[in-house]
DNA sequence: GTATAAACTTTGCATCACAAAGTATTTTCT
DNA sequence: AGAAAATACTTTGTGATGCAAAGTTTATAC
C-alpha cells in the first residue's frame, strides 16, 4: 500500500509544491522570477519561502553587489531529498491508478 | 510548464487524497475499512467523506438491511475525472524531476 | 527630490484539519 | 431482559495556516 504518512506537509501544500518543483528543475531562481512565475503576493510568496528555508530546503542568497538587491533561492541537499521522497509517492500513487487509466 | 492551478484542493489536502487513491484503486469501501486503514479519528473521517460526497466526488451508499448499519463509498465518475487530471499534474511533476533523479 | 522597485513585515480574516466527546440506533453478550 | 459494544454520525473547540492588502525600508533611476 501507498504510505500517505510519508507525504511531507511542508511540501504538500500547493504553492510550497509550485515551488519546490521549480527549485528542483532548475538551479537558481530570483525572487521577482518566482513571483511572476506563481503569480503570488509578496507577502504570501516570501512566506513559504521562509518556511522552507526554516525546514532547510531552501537556501536564499542575497546579492548585495552594490546595485538593487537581488534574493535568489535554491535547493539545499536535505530539500532535494526530502522532495525526492515526497515525488517517490506522487509516482506510487500515479502508478497505482495506471492500470484503470 | 506544469500548470498548478489544475491542482484541486478538494482532493490536493493530504487525508482526501488517501481517501481517493483508495476508492480509485477499489471498487468499494466500507466507513470501517476506511477508518481502520487511515487511522483517521471517525469525526474527521466523516467530515473529509463529506466534503468529498458534497464535491460530487464521492457517493456513499447506505445498507439498511436488517443488519447492523454498513455504510459504503464509492468513487463517482466525476470524482473519476477530476481524480485523473489531478494525477496528471503529479504525473508530470514525476516527470519533470526523472532527469536528474 | 520624487517616483519606483525589491524585499520584506504586519495585520487581519477566513478557512480548515483534527481530536474529543456526546448522541441515536441496533446488536451482541450474559 | 439488561448491559455492553458497535456503527455512523453531530457538535464543539482549538490551533494552525493560507492569503491578500497595506505599510516599511533601503536603494536606485530620473
Amino acid at each position: 500500500m501507498i504510505d500517505f504518512d510519508q507525504i511531507d506537509k511542508t511540501i504538500h501544500e500547493k504553492a510550497r509544491l509550485s515551488i519546490m518543483t521549480l527549485l528542483a528543475s532548475r538551479g537558481e531562481w530570483a525572487f521577482q522570477d518566482l513571483k511572476a512565475e506563481l503569480g503570488m503576493s509578496d507577502g504570501n510568496l516570501i512566506t513559504h519561502l521562509r518556511i522552507l528555508t526554516a525546514a532547510d530546503f531552501v537556501k536564499e542568497d542575497r546579492d548585495e553587489s552594490g546595485t538593487r538587491p537581488r534574493t535568489t533561492y535554491k535547493i539545499t541537499a536535505a530539500g532535494k531529498k526530502a522532495f525526492k521522497s515526497y515525488v517517490e509517492v506522487l509516482e506510487s500513487i500515479v502508478k497505482a491508478m495506471k492500470p484503470q487509466g
